[in-house]
DNA sequence: GTCAAACTTATTGTCAACAATCTCGTTGAT
DNA sequence: ATCAACGAGATTGTTGACAATAAGTTTGAC
């Protein structure tokens, strides 16, 4: 039992993604207490680092910090999950038009790999591998828009929303629906027709909001302690 | 001497909005060191506070924290500016889009007295008033929009620009430019015509990218530090 | 049996001293 | 004169203990 425990803003880092993964892994459900020194013992950091780890999270919209009476996971209504994805939209319409008009030829092209992957998985069956190339197609177009403040904010977004992504892919249909939305943006791109790239993303993204539009609000999950017993 | 130095959570506010104001106001240049005990006596706060307010300027982007060297102020350069306000484009549209379709009417048409103001301001040459009701108009329609998601990452991007919109506002003939492009999206708005008070929000952010095109890169500030004698 | 008040425990917030690291000026050799 | 190694001072990072507060629990009166 090597006792090192983590330090310093190496620790720092470690602890938020940790927290980060536990979080899109469903490990950690929204409005649930984050204790300072159970984490520090779990994660096997020091205190500060927990401490400066939340203040990170609670910087990216991740983490709720009330004073004095510590953090929890922040709950995300459906209502803001719209307003997420129409900033989404908004955004990654930017960033598909800068891709279209604004990348070389040959990148473009290589996103119709990433359209044949996916064309490939939904066929099959295989969510998991639609799901991540989904995630790939679209840090790919942002990346390639050369818009590295639009990636960012939307990197934020995304984060916020790990919990209701997972289910809507999930949703029995929702590829069959999603797929040819991607196909036409990346069709659009690849043809360099920014007005027409900039379209078909905000039609995916308006699609994706009627999706959760059609969710029920999230019941207040019971934040389950660890010593919970029936 | 009232030695009550401030400390705790009120005082990180307080010194965090301190460097805020002493940003927007250019008594601190980008690039300048910030020193975390030379804040602290300035401030009359903790060590501790000011590291924490320096945390939170870092997450919001106004202070680049380089580990084991500590803060500065963040360097905008052009370029960023420039994506910056592409993202503020295609937000500010979404924005206006939702006011223009969402906002009841009589809300909608008290831009219009924002409007008459601005009007009154450029003919006047009262390029103050004129800055002030710029900022009360947009924040006004994002409010309106309900759109708090897109509000915040607006103010977090305005933020940024703090530098570049006071000297944009400052210059020769840009009001005469930007004034009709206010007016045609209040009246857009009150219009409730969501396609066209987009379109005039995104028209107005071009406006600006172009000027910033048009702006010489900024010359690596000379940290003016306080004992600089000739 | 119910409610309120005091008490106990769990948890976060604060601090000051110490350690680690970097910056910059000085010295000395080539 | 140039450069490298060295060292002093300045600055940030870290720690552990303590203070302050909130949550939960028992006790006691009615």
């Amino acid at each position: 039992m090597a006792e090192n425990r983590v330090t310093g803003q190496e620790g720092r880092r470690l602890v938020s993604t940790a927290i980060r993964q536990a979080l899109s892994a469903g490990d950690l459900v929204p409005g649930q207490r984050l204790v300072e020194q159970e984490l520090s013992e779990t994660l096997h950091a020091t205190r500060n680092c927990v401490r400066e780890a939340l203040q990170d999270l609670a910087a990216e919209g991740l983490v709720e910090l009330v004073p004095r009476r510590g953090a929890r996971v922040r709950v995300v209504s459906v209502e803001e999950a719209i307003q997420i994805t129409e900033c989404r939209a908004a955004l990654e319409g930017l960033c598909a038009r800068r891709a279209a008009t604004h990348a070389p030829a040959e990148q473009r092209e290589s996103l119709r790999e990433i359209g044949a992957g996916m064309r490939a998985a939904v066929s099959g069956g295989d969510l998991n591998t639609y799901s991540a190339l989904n995630r790939r197609l679209h840090a790919r177009i942002a990346e390639m828009s050369g818009q590295t403040v639009a990636g960012g904010l939307l990197d934020r977004l995304k984060g916020q929303m790990v919990r209701y992504q997972f289910r809507l892919a999930l949703r029995p249909g929702r590829p069959t629906k999603s797929l040819p939305q991607h196909l036409a943006i990346i069709e659009a791109i690849v043809a360099g027709d920014g007005a027409a790239a900039e379209e078909a993303a905000r039609a995916h993204l308006d699609s994706v909001i009627d999706e959760l539009r059609a969710t029920p609000d999230t019941e207040p999950q019971e934040p389950r302690s660890l010593g919970a017993h029936v």
